[in-house]
DNA sequence: AAATGCGCCAACCGCAATGGA
DNA sequence: GTCCATTGCGGTTGGCGCATT
C-alpha cells in the first residue's frame, strides 16, 4: 500500500487506523458533520489525509453500517444487480442498505466469482462458461482474419494465381477470399460470394443452425485437398448448406473427430447419424481425410463450436469437454 | 516449530467527474 | 474557457491470519 503524494509531502499516517484515531474522527464527525474533507483530519487532530478521513468513515465508522456475514437474499441481489449492472459497485451498494461498495466489491472478488465459476457460469456475461468460451474463440479467429496475417483479394480466384506454396481452394467461387499473408500456410477461405465481409463467427453460426435443422445427408464437397502438400488444409466456405456443412465436418476430422463421434453415439445422441453418414462418406470419396487428419489451424476451434453447439442440444459431456481441453491446446499451439 | 502458501479485506492509487473561482 | 481543489469510483495491493507442508 503506497503512501498518497499528499500524505508523502506532509509526513501524514498511512496504513491501519487505531482505534484512538477511529475515536477522534468518529467523536468529530458526530459532533460536527464531515463537511470539507479535506479540513477533517486538522480539525479532528489527526495525522491523516482528508481522503483517507473519509474513507475510512465511509468503510467503517458510519453509524448506518451494516456488519458480520452476508445473507442469502443479499448474495441472490448482489448477482442479480452484477447481471445488470456490471461492476458499478457504488450503484449495487445503494440497493444495500448498510453495505459499502467496497465490502460488496470484496465479497464479489474472494467469494461470489469463484460461487459462479463452480456452478458453470461465467462472472462476467452471467451466462454458461461454455457459452462464454465459445464466443472467446470465435473472436480469436475473427482477430486473426481481420490482422494483417491475411489477405483478402477479390472477384474470382484461379488455382495457384497467388502464391505457388498454396492449394487453393474451388476455382468457380468468387470471392472475396482470405490467404494467410505468410507462405508457410497452404490455405484458402471463401466466405461468401457478397462483396461485404461476414465475420468468422456469423458464418459459423450460421453454419451450425442449418445444420442442427436439416435431416438430410450430407453432398460430398468438391476438393482439390492434396495429400502431398504437409499440412495441407483446406476450408471452403461456400454458399450452399450441404457443402458448407461438409466443410465443418472436415474440418472437425482428425483426432478428435472420431472419438467425438464416438462418444455421441454412446449417448444416443441424434446427431450421431448425421456423423456417421459423414465419415462414411469422408471414408469412401477421401479415404487419406481418415488418415492423415487435416492440421487445419482453425480445426480445434471450429471442432469445438460444433461440438459444444451439438452438446448444448442433449446434455453436458464430460468427456467431450476433455476432447474440447485437447483441441484447444492444439490451437493455441498453433500461434 | 518453522516455513510456506493462500484467501480475505482494509486501504491505497489513479483517474474521472464535479464545481467554484 | 481554464485552472484547480475536492469528491467519488473502481482496480489493485500489502499485510494479516489461518491452513498446510
Amino acid at each position: 500500500m503506497g503512501r498518497h503524494s499528499c500524505c508523502f509531502k506532509q509526513k501524514l499516517r498511512k496504513g491501519l487506523w487505531s482505534p484512538e484515531e477511529d475515536e477522534k474522527l468518529l467523536n468529530y464527525i458526530t459532533r460536527h458533520g464531515h463537511g470539507c474533507w479535506s479540513s477533517v483530519p486538522k480539525l479532528a487532530g489527526l495525522q491523516r489525509c482528508g481522503k483517507s478521513c473519509r474513507l475510512r468513515w465511509i468503510n467503517y465508522l458510519r453509524p448506518d453500517l451494516k456488519r458480520g456475514a452476508f445473507s442469502q437474499d443479499e448474495e441472490s441481489l448482489i448477482i442479480e444487480l452484477h447481471a445488470a449492472l456490471g461492476n458499478r459497485w457504488s450503484q449495487i451498494a445503494t440497493r444495500l442498505p448498510g453495505r459499502t461498495d467496497n465490502e460488496i466489491k470484496n465479497f464479489w472478488n474472494s467469494c461470489l466469482k469463484k460461487k459462479l465459476r463452480r456452478k458453470g457460469i461465467d462472472p462476467t456475461t452471467h451466462k454458461p462458461l461454455i457459452i462464454s468460451e465459445l464466443h472467446q474463440s470465435l473472436n480469436v479467429i475473427d482477430q486473426k482474419l481481420t490482422s494483417s496475417e491475411v489477405i483478402k483479394s477479390t472477384g474470382l480466384i484461379n488455382n495457384n494465381s497467388h502464391d505457388q506454396s498454396m492449394m487453393v481452394v474451388s476455382s468457380q467461387s468468387s470471392g472475396p477470399w482470405w490467404f494467410p499473408a505468410t507462405t508457410n500456410q497452404n490455405a484458402g477461405f471463401c466466405f461468401s460470394s457478397s462483396t461485404t465481409t461476414p465475420t468468422v463467427s456469423d458464418q459459423i453460426v450460421s453454419l451450425i443452425s442449418s445444420m442442427s435443422t436439416s435431416s438430410s445427408s450430407p453432398t460430398p464437397m468438391t476438393s482439390n485437398f492434396n495429400p502431398a502438400a504437409p499440412n495441407n488444409w483446406e476450408l471452403n466456405y461456400c454458399n450452399t448448406v450441404p457443402s458448407q456443412s461438409n466443410s465443418i465436418y472436415n474440418a472437425f476430422f482428425g483426432n478428435n473427430y472420431t472419438e467425438a463421434s464416438q462418444i455421441i453415439m454412446n449417448n444416443n445422441n441424434p446427431v450421431v447419424d448425421h456423423h456417421q453418414n459423414m465419415k462414411s462418406w469422408a471414408s469412401s470419396e477421401i479415404p487419406q481425410y481418415t488418415e492423415t487428419g487435416l492440421e487445419a489451424e482453425v480445426k480445434p476451434d471450429i471442432a469445438k463450436y460444433y461440438w459444444r453447439s451439438a452438446s448444448l442440444l442433449s446434455s453436458p459431456n464430460q468427456e467431450v469437454a476433455t476432447l474440447l481441453h485437447d483441441a484447444d491446446v492444439a490451437f493455441d499451439q498453433s500461434f
